[in-house]
RNA sequence: GGGCGCAUAGCUCAGUUGGCUAGAGCACCAGCUCGACACGCUGGGGGUCACAGGUUCAAGUCCUGUUGCGCCCA
């Protein structure tokens, strides 16, 4: 109320618009003040409709005065929160005080109407958790907007620090030199470094970032980078009241009390004066910038009576230098020369404004280029609830927990795999039992604080949650921190580790040479194909920076293609004794692999070749375990780069990025590996639905077009091997055996001798299923070939997919009828 | 109040310009110590793609609205 300037009313309330334009009294301090109309402030649905306007202790208030300037002004606050000498007989009172005592007089007077709780924003110190009061005080500002008279900054070429310009900023010369009217010419903080966004200078990743950024520059507001800390930069700038008059203050006051320093200039930043809105006209605040260095002129400054602005610079504004201060700037460094501006910010989405566009804004005002070229925002960290983790609710993740638990490059691959599009990804946090080694999850009740003891629900001993403790508790363990979702990356990190191993110990007799098409089996071009294929996809992933697909591109390629089929289907090769011939081979007389590729060299150098480039496509996301295979590697296959076994470079850091030709890919030979898989698939799950011994071979017959078949028997060793198959025939005019399981696909029917161990009624009513299924599929497809609109509109080769499954799944539905038939 | 994002299997997430039966890891079920790996191998079950409309021959995908959640700004 001491503060109140105004009584505010809505213009279009019936109840108060004869009150306009006059005035009422503020009993306390008996003040007239304006009864005003704000259509913007006065809400009429609430309380009386009336509502008191504070301008310097409200922002709601203030933005009224800033409307309606005849109201003015009243500050009556001391900065410790006690009342000023606008106050009145309050004046001295601390704030709560003086609000009990107003109450208190009010009621004396017979004022009071009562009093109610209403929800107000209060806002409170983060730190003291003090209730914060508004208060009109004056603040340093950067003006992000354009100016009136043209370009104010020392843009472009010979301005900055760049090679052109070695000295430092403090002797540039001031005013820059306008650029001239038209194209080209920017004008203020914000438009400049919206430009650099616009014009491609600087790119967002992913790419909706760029919005925040534009938005927010748009409004062009001007930052304010007053903080009233005790710590941080001082702003450099001196100021002294004087009674205004003798002459002008740079040529009089000023000239006084400095030029006894020398020459006018070289510590000077700026000089300007302003008029206070006081009543007295007569004083002036002068204001000057010291530049630094000059320590002598500022003592002699204080000594007669200027003081120092007590305010800091916000912690932003010295970190929007960062990119060019830490290399030295304003000096002009080799490190400055060689490092900037660098090509990659990787940082927060919440900060895009706080600081990246701060740090283009700096680094073009500063250095006339932008700090960096392209920005990465990542993905940000939830908990399992999806909430940000903080330490003082504990829900959050210890990175060395979690690289004790599952090691460096399980933390940095499950980071790179959460690495998506999206702005979140939840994290689901466990305690780690520190007697038992259990984990126990998070739960919400256990945050904030409120949970000090948990029971483990394993072994059922007592320990302190994984948190915030600033100390150990002597009589209560205190878990670490972890989550399941490591194991992915630590799983994926011995995955690669043992398949290593494995070659290893195959390696006896490894000797390099350049791999020639002509001596390569078929599955050693399926595989060089499928790691052309995976290079490209995870170089192009790399460098669009879709590190999620990147992860996902590189684990299934060296797990379920390398390890899984690959490793397996070179073991027939690898087993080759001394004497050229197969340990299986003598000790079965099942056909081996070895007839088919007597090389064991190859092999060797396929695998070594292969591993090679998997560990150097593996080593950004996991650096430390590509580093040790490296080594590894470089002890007993130093030569083994694809296709020519290059020496390899003392770290994978230093290796080249891998590259293959085009025309290692093959996409029949790809089909024709898939088509061996599916088949060797469907043989094991005939033998798990039996539950038959891996042990015992199965004999299996394949109904398929010879083309298909010719690939089968090819393929016979590995499929045998594979699937555990003894006899193997295929072609068009396989016989089926007796009750046999079967397996039908688009291109091959498999049939499993089983006789004697099916159940026909079992088979019976599994296939009825698949039938049904099949002819729910064509009616499907039937229905869309029906459609005139389809056929019509659709593409020819969506069509013509349709109608080939239309044929397939007949073909299919015949040879199920068939089997369902013979089962009987 | 303005802007952005998310909602897909029990959980955490993929699903590029709309186009065959929506995928992965974990968890679950069954079976495997066979000379790289049980942090493993083999197979299996599990989804009305938040809800309601619309566009289209065709929608998890595009549009509108609703609900819920999250973030940024005021």
């Amino acid at each position: 109320m001491l503060g109140d300037t105004a009584v505010c009313v809505h213009p279009s309330d019936e109840r108060y618009r004869h009150l306009i334009g006059k005035s009422v009294t503020i009993p306390l301090v008996n003040r007239d003040i304006p009864i005003i109309a704000d259509a913007l402030l006065a809400d009429p649905t609430l309380g009386t409709g009336c509502v008191k306007v504070t301008p310097a202790h409200d922002p709601n208030d203030y933005a009224c005065w800033q409307r309606n300037p005849h109201i003015g002004v009243i500050n009556i606050l001391n900065p410790d929160a006690t009342i000023n000498e606008n106050g009145g007989k309050y004046q001295g009172l601390d704030r709560y005080k003086a609000r009990e005592a107003i109450v208190a007089d009010m009621e004396a007077l017979g004022l009071f109407e009562g009093k109610e709780d209403r929800v107000i924003p209060l806002k409170y110190s983060d730190r003291s958790k003090t209730p914060i009061e508004p208060y009109l005080s004056d603040q340093w500002f950067v003006k992000m907007g354009d100016l009136p008279h043209g370009p104010p900054l020392p843009l472009g070429e010979g301005l900055g620090v760049r090679a052109e310009s070695p000295e430092p900023l403090s002797a540039r010369p001031s005013p820059p030199a306008p650029l001239p009217e038209g194209e080209g010419r920017k004008t203020g903080l914000a438009r400049m470094a919206m430009e650099a966004v616009e014009n491609g200078q600087v790119q967002f990743f992913p790419e909706r970032y760029q919005n925040s950024y534009l938005d927010w520059l748009a409004e062009k507001r001007d930052w304010c980078i007053s903080r009233q800390l005790w710590w941080g930069h001082q702003i450099p700038v001196w100021s002294k009241v004087d009674y205004r008059g003798i002459g002008t203050y740079t040529g009089n006051i000023l000239h006084e009390d400095y030029t006894a320093f020398g020459p006018d200039g070289d510590f000077l930043d700026q000089t300007w004066c302003e008029e206070p809105g006081f009543p007295q006209q007569e004083k002036v605040r002068y204001l000057i910038c010291i530049a630094p260095g000059h320590e002598e002129v500022e003592k002699q400054l204080e000594a007669k009576g200027w003081k120092r602005d007590p305010d800091v610079l916000d912690t932003w504004f010295s970190s929007m230098l960062w990119p060019h201060s830490t290399l030295g700037w304003p000096e002009n460094t080799e490190e400055l020369q060689y490092y900037y501006p660098t090509n990659v910010l990787v940082t927060s989405r919440d900060i895009i404004t706080l600081w990246v566009a701060r740090m283009v804004i700096a680094g073009l005002f500063n250095t006339g280029k932008v700090p960096f070229q392209q920005v990465y925002i990542t993905v940000k960290l939830m908990d399992g609830f999806g909430e940000t983790m903080s330490k003082s609710k504990g829900n959050g993740v210890d990175p060395l927990d979690i690289v004790d638990r599952y090691g460096a490059d399980a933390l940095r691959f499950l980071m790179v795999q959460m690495s998506s599009e999206t702005q979140d990804a939840r994290l689901p946090v466990a305690n780690v039992c520190p007697h038992c080694d259990a984990l126990v999850p998070v739960k919400q009740e256990h945050m904030y604080m409120r949970t000090k003891k948990l029971a483990c629900p394993n072994c059922k001993q007592a320990f302190r949650p994984g948190g915030p403790w600033p100390s150990d508790d002597p009589d209560l363990k205190t878990a670490k921190q972890a989550s399941e979702r490591f194991e992915m990356g630590r799983n994926f990190a011995n995955k690669i580790w043992n398949a290593t191993r494995f070659i290893l110990m195959n390696l006896d007799g490894y000797t390099p040479h350049a791999l020639k098409r002509e001596e390569l089996a078929l599955e050693d071009r399926w595989i060089l194909s499928r790691l052309a294929s995976a290079t490209k996809d995870a170089t192009e992933q790399l460098e669009s920076y879709r590190f999620s697909d990147l992860s996902r591109t590189l684990y299934d390629f060296v797990w379920s293609e390398f390890c899984d089929w690959y490793i397996e289907m070179a073991k027939g090769r690898l087993r080759k004794d001394e004497g050229g011939r197969m340990k299986d081979e003598i000790a079965s007389d099942r056909p081996s692999s070895f007839i088919l590729h007597p090389s064991r060299t190859t092999v060797q150098r396929v695998l070594v070749g292969v591993l090679d480039a998997i560990v150097r496509l593996v080593h950004p996301i996991m650096p430390f375990v590509a580093e040790s295979i490296w080594n590894a590697l470089n002890d007993v296959a130093f030569e083994r780069g694809l296709p020519n076994p290059d020496p390899a470079t003392e770290s994978v850091m230093i290796a080249p990025w891998p590259e293959f030709p085009a025309d290692w890919r093959d996409a029949s030979m790809e089909t024709s590996i898939a088509r061996m898989q599916e088949l060797v698939r469907s043989v094991r799950e005939v033998r798990n639905r039996y539950n038959i011994d891996p042990k015992t071979p199965l004999d299996a017959y394949v109904r398929c077009q010879d083309a298909v078949a010719g690939d089968f028997r090819t393929l016979a060793p590995f499929i045998q091997q594979l699937a555990g198959i003894g006899k193997l025939e295929s072609g068009p005019d396989v016989t089926k055996p007796p009750q046999p399981a079967s397996h039908v696909t688009p291109e091959f029917e498999v049939y499993v001798s089983l006789k004697g161990l099916i159940d026909p009624a079992a088979e019976t009513k599994r296939l009825d299923k698949q039938l049904a299924d099949k002819k729910k599929q064509l009616q499907g497809a039937q229905a869309k070939l029906e459609n005139a609109n389809f056929v019509k509109n659709a593409p020819p080769e969506i069509v013509q997919q349709q109608r080939e499954s239309i044929a397939d799944l007949q073909k299919q539905i015949a040879a199920i009828e068939g089997n369902i038939k013979d089962l009987q």
